[in-house]
DNA sequence: GACGTCTTACTACAACTGTAGTAGATTCAA
DNA sequence: TTGAATCTACTACAGTTGTAGTAAGACGTC
C-alpha cells in the first residue's frame, strides 16, 4: 500500500502546494510569483519549503529548463485535503457530525448550504455504481 | 475586535484541555489521569504543557489543594474549537462549503447526517431570537 | 519533628517550522 | 568569451512542540 495518509503538510506548506496544484507544474520562481504580493516570502524561503515537500514526498522534480528545476506535484489536492480534514475529525471524535453541529451553531453553515449539499448527496446515493471519486466537477 | 481568537492550540494541548473541560477543575495529576492509559505521557509533560497552557492564557490556577495547583479552563471548549474550524476553513478559502462538499464526497457525511442536520437548522432558523446560552455571538 | 511522597519550578533537548543568507555553478546575452 | 543574472545546494537560526528529568520545597503521618 502506497500510504497516502503518511504525508503531513503545514499550512504554509499547503499554500506552496495550492500554487504548485494550479500551476501544474512549476519552478521554484514561478511557484513564488503565484503567491499573493502581501506575504510573499523571499525566494530562498520557498525554495526550502519545496524542498522539504519534496523529502516529505509531496512534490517531485520532473525536468530542469535552463538551470532550473521545474517541479510537480506528487500528492493530489483532493489526497492533502482529506488528510487536513481526518486530522480534523480525530479532534471531534473521528465523526463529521459534531463538526457539522458546531458550524450550523456558529452560523458558518446556513440551511441552504445544507439544501444544496442534501441534492448533492442524493445524486450521490441515488447512482451507487459509479466510482465516487473520479467524478470531476470542473466548471 | 477582542480579539477573542488569539490562542492557538496544539492537538496535544486539546487533549489536556479537553480533560479539562470535562473535569472542570483539576490538578495536573487528575488531567494526567484522565488521559486514555495507551498514551498517557509522564507527569511532568502533562505539567509542562498545562504552564504553556497558563501562558498563553487557555488555562488558570484557581487554588490550591494540599501543596498542589488546581486549574481551570480560561476558554470554552466551543471558542477553542471554533478556532480550530475557523483554521480549517481558511484552509478551504474561508467557506464551509468546499468542506461540505469534501466530506459528502469522501462519504464520510451520509445522506442521514444531512438530512438530521437540516432538521437542526430548521429549528434555529426558525425560531430566530432565541435567547439560547450560545446563541449571543454579540457581547 | 523526621520521613517518605507529591508538587512545583526549572532546565533540557531534539524535531519541526518559518525565514533567509551565502558560495559556487549555470546560463544567457553581448 | 565574459560578465551579469539566476539557481542550486547548503547552512543558520530562532520559535514551537513533544517529551521528560531534577532539585528543592510542602505535606501528612507517626
Amino acid at each position: 500500500m502506497t500510504k497516502k495518509g503518511g504525508i503531513r503538510l503545514t499550512k504554509f506548506e499547503l499554500e506552496i502546494m495550492d500554487a504548485l496544484w494550479t500551476l501544474e507544474t512549476a519552478s521554484v520562481r514561478e511557484i513564488q510569483e503565484h503567491l499573493p504580493e502581501k506575504k510573499r516570502p523571499a525566494y530562498t524561503t520557498v525554495q526550502t519549503i519545496v524542498y522539504r515537500l519534496e523529502e516529505k514526498g509531496a512534490v517531485r522534480r520532473v525536468k530542469k529548463v535552463g538551470n532550473a528545476h521545474v517541479f510537480e506535484p506528487a500528492v493530489t489536492r483532493k489526497a492533502a485535503q482529506r488528510r487536513v480534514i481526518d486530522e480534523l475529525l480525530d479532534l471531534f471524535g473521528g465523526s463529521a457530525r459534531p463538526l457539522m453541529a458546531h458550524l450550523v451553531e456558529s452560523g458558518q453553515l446556513t440551511l441552504e448550504d445544507i439544501r444544496e449539499l442534501e441534492r448533492r448527496l442524493e445524486e450521490i446515493e441515488g447512482e451507487p455504481e459509479r466510482p465516487a471519486r473520479e467524478r470531476s466537477r470542473k466548471r
